[in-house]
DNA sequence: TACATATGTAATATATACTTGACATTTTTC
DNA sequence: GAAAAATGTCAAGTATATATTACATATGTA
């Protein structure tokens, strides 16, 4: 559920791996996947750190999403 | 740190007390004074929920916030 | 095919977001 | 200035975001 296919969008388009991203932000790989699968409910400091590295704003990654 | 001033006013806005945007949002109103105050670090599920309740994005409630 | 790299995922542990209840302090309203 | 409403805050508990380790699967590349 929830699945976040636009930060896979944008990572892909800076040419970064999840492992990279999730260096770059400061948390786990495993962390990264979770958040792309939408298992995670991430914080927003953590949305913040990877709206910075990707170059985009709150709204573009997360605006609208559905976590339940 | 990180006093969320932008919060308080779309509620004053709206004119809502903290304890009717809680329940608006689906938490306590010791979490959402918290959020205000910059006490918590909200997830991304219930940022989204407060944009929605106050009618704004998540970029002019919640962006380039610098949470430590 | 074989190897390397990237991603998924499970188990256990920890930090912290959030709850509840209660009381103190501030702000508003009469 | 007093009462009421709003907000701050503390303590103890619960839920969950995140870490770590480890292994499995997928995907690319020689």
């Amino acid at each position: 559920m929830a699945k976040n296919i636009r930060i896979k969008i944008a990572r892909i388009e800076k040419d970064m791996t999840q492992a990279q991203l999730a260096e770059a932000v400061g948390v786990s790989r495993q962390t990264m996947s979770a958040i792309e699968k939408g298992d995670y409910n991430p914080t927003i400091k953590l949305c913040i750190a990877i709206c910075k590295v990707l170059n985009k704003t709150l709204d573009e990654l997360f605006g609208g999403i559905d976590y339940e």
